[in-house]
DNA sequence: ACAAAAGTGTTTTCCATACACCCATGT
DNA sequence: ACATGGGTGTATGGAAAACACTTTTGT
């Protein structure tokens, strides 16, 4: 039915909307917008916008994440995640949002753009209700950063450019909720091929022994995975 | 931005593709129908069309399956794959995408519907040039066929409702394109708990020892994953 | 000296592979 | 009897878990 003309239908509206996570002071925390106006107005909601009419879906995503954070698609992990049409999903109109999910490393200061009262990082165990079919669509999200840091070298997006193998722990740690012995942790990074490369420094001020600094290794894939115990 | 009016945007048309995909014969076979009219007359495409204004995306996939085989999701494995959304990817006007994956057991003889000339199952590696981005879909749609079944039970939605571990393992060699030991693979299945559940019966009037009849288990993912050789 | 964190070595346990072997049927 | 495919037992190599131990810093 690729050809039945449309013109019979109401439009639809499209969107982006993200789940941009991180990790501060060891829990994962996620990127939400206060809504100013319009349905659910004053509740929480995950940020994003319409895609413009010259725009291809992950330059609308890229362009709302530099909207919201000021970050660009060289500083974190954008990927899509899954497209929501529920016909009732916005009060308004017939919306279809495609979702991104993004990693970022560092905690730059959100900066409040457009409608959106203000932007704040929010831990995810405490995101409480959100606006439309947010809850369900940040849920999928944080399923999907899981089982990817799984098979997927994508823990790197959380940390620096240059890393040491405890913070990449720490992040395993954290999106699991699990503790991980380091001295195995150390042995199978190291171990996978194109997981991780060293770098050229070490730490130096902290406590102990200085620790060896990673980066990103050209691996898209880890075999074998990192299973979740 | 959320809450910007959509009004000064020309309207955006939504659709949903399919990358239906059964075995027949030991070949892995995509469902394709011929364009009728439109752009791209005469090749081959993806069957679908598009959403209606009462539908969600998961209905609106349902009932363009129905309509191009006749199967139910009942029936069939269903799952959203992806969303395309390029602003040149239909010459004619705004259209967005939502793919959804369906894996099929049989192969029920497609009726065409609509615009579709008529819809035939084609071999992947035959899938010539398709109309629009559907090589991408329908490549992105076979790879995510082909890691799902590392660590997902999907593989008996190639199958009909009962059958025995050696078509199980057909529809890996088919799939994954490798050899596997009837043995271990057998022991693997078997012991991972909530793949596959000892239906009532036995095969008969084939060659050699009758085979035990299973059913679908109620794992949604497995543990340990079968990996990939 | 001591604590703390990084990294290595060693043992044990478990799992995947490989393959010999037995079971049950058709010809 | 023999071929064919289903299913079990068993040896072996390698990786993962558990943990003792050494290295290198700050206090």
């Amino acid at each position: 039915m690729h050809d039945y003309d449309p013109s019979g239908y109401p439009p639809f509206a499209v969107t982006v909307d993200l789940v941009v996570l991180t990790i501060r002071e060891g829990t994962l925390t996620v990127l939400l917008v206060t809504r100013g106006e319009g349905p659910a107005q004053g509740s929480h909601a995950l940020p994003g916008g319409f895609v413009r009419p010259d725009e291809d879906l992950p330059q609308a995503a890229a362009r709302e994440l530099a909207e919201e954070t000021g970050l660009t698609v060289d500083e974190v992990h954008l990927e899509q995640l899954a497209s929501y049409g529920a016909p009732d999903r916005d009060p308004r109109m017939r919306v279809v949002t495609v979702a991104y999910l993004a990693l970022a490393p560092g905690m730059p200061s959100p900066q409040a753009g457009g409608d959106a009262a203000g932007a704040n990082w929010v831990l995810v165990s405490d995101a409480g209700p959100l606006a439309f079919d947010h809850d369900q669509i940040l849920a999928d999200g944080v399923e999907r950063a899981r089982a990817k840091l799984e098979y997927t070298p994508l823990a790197a997006a959380f940390c620096p450019p240059e890393f040491t193998i405890a913070q990449l722990r720490g992040v395993y740690e954290t999106v699991w909720g699990t503790a991980l012995d380091p001295r195995n942790f150390h042995r199978k990074v190291t171990g996978t091929p194109g997981f991780v490369v060293e770098a050229d420094g070490e730490t130096a001020g902290g406590r102990g022994r200085p620790a060896q600094l990673y980066r990103k290794g050209p691996a898209a894939t880890l075999y074998p995975p990192l299973l979740r115990p």
